[in-house]
DNA sequence: TACTGATTTTACCAATTGGTCAAAGAAAAT
DNA sequence: ATTTTCTTTGACCAATTGGTAAAATCAGTA
């Protein structure tokens, strides 16, 4: 005769347990997610990836895409971080390359929340519209001010911000989420893909950008 | 009491009738498959959007599976195209510019197989391994050797020809794949991607690659 | 230790889905 | 016109899947 536990964190209390299990279907759901899309994905293939029955998983979220939806929430926060750092103050070309290294460095280290959002993406970003159109778009929208006004200030070269910024998504997300054809044509062990990666993405926004 | 139509096109002829609703199926099931994935698609969406009833597709296709697979072989010539058109003799920087502007007008020419192809290699390129360590690869080779012949012989900057092609597919492919999330920061009317895109590209491959 | 609320399981369901089959209906060929 | 071959349909099914209900078990605490 138990009564659902908070669904939606409204309690004050999170036990060990909850903690424990959530971050277990998160992590399992995480994973299938992000490699067979989400109709892809069966509560039973997460159930069996977290070791928890299939009404165990059932409540602790009231629904499959209650999960999705959370795991795209948890991304969003890392999501914009590396462009928020972008710093109208520091110098034009190095505070760019850092953005490009940090984005690299986000889709070496999380490839699985990468293909996730491109997953989303593609498929129309129907839990996500209301992200991108708001904290996105905003964001977006002040650092490409930022950068033009380096292009006025002549700092740099002349670029359209908006599709310096979406190259840059473009060549850093490829590596993760086109990472299955990277390794089969450049042959897994012949070079670290990542390391070069980073040389050569360097060089190409150098070159862009100076003057 | 029918015996089921060829459905492997061991057959000589192809009639008439047969042609039409094999364009019908494929034309709906791109559609489909293309916005919501292989396991998002039902055969009886592709029932609806064709108009053909169900067991009528599968009187043309032996299965699902067989529908999705034929896509995607359909789409492999159109692949290597521009590629394979990248000259040796010809001028270096605008061979390569030339080629980003092919794939550039293909991802918007055919933005539904643009994503079927993406959502392929995101979810682990299970139906194209072959066509890519075969094929593909083949061919990246080769071109690579082209490009990095252009460098020995001091006609372009140094760059990894792997990597250059690798970038040359993200930002290009990037405006498909992600075209909802580009239309929803860029607000639809403001401008016309595609237009900008190729200019910044093109300015982009241009500045990495002049000596 | 006994109680209380949190957690887990067992048994189950209704809807969806890919696919089959045999018969009915068109076209083409004779 | 009739036979033969090709095409389409209606009825159906077994498996899968997201989700539920209620009982059983466990953990913490008074």
């Amino acid at each position: 005769m138990a009564k659902p536990v908070n669904q939606h964190k409204r309690s004050n209390s999170v036990t060990r347990i909850q903690r424990k299990n959530i971050n277990l279907i998160l992590d399992a759901a995480l994973e299938t997610f992000s490699s067979h899309g989400y109709n892809g994905t069966t509560l039973d293939e997460i159930s069996i990836k977290s070791g928890l029955s299939k009404p165990n998983i059932l409540y602790y979220f009231k629904s499959k895409k209650d999960i999705h939806v959370t795991l795209l929430n948890n991304l969003l926060d890392n999501w914009l971080k590396p462009l928020k750092e972008l710093n109208s103050d520091g110098d034009p070309v190095s505070e760019i390359t850092n953005y490009v290294q940090k984005k690299l460095d986000m889709a070496h280290e999380f490839p699985r929340e990468s293909r996730l959002f491109a997953m989303e993406i593609l498929q129309g970003a129907n839990h996500m519209k209301n992200f991108i159109e708001s904290d996105l778009k905003i964001l977006v929208e002040q650092k490409s001010n930022v950068i033009n006004d380096w292009v006025v200030q002549g700092l740099i070269a002349k670029v359209d911000p908006l599709h310096l910024i979406f190259s840059i998504w473009a060549t850093t997300q490829h590596y993760s989420d086109f990472e299955e054809q990277i390794k089969l044509i450049s042959g897994r062990q012949s070079f670290n893909p990542d390391h070069r990666a980073s040389k050569h993405l360097k060089e190409m926004y150098t070159r862009l950008l100076r003057l």
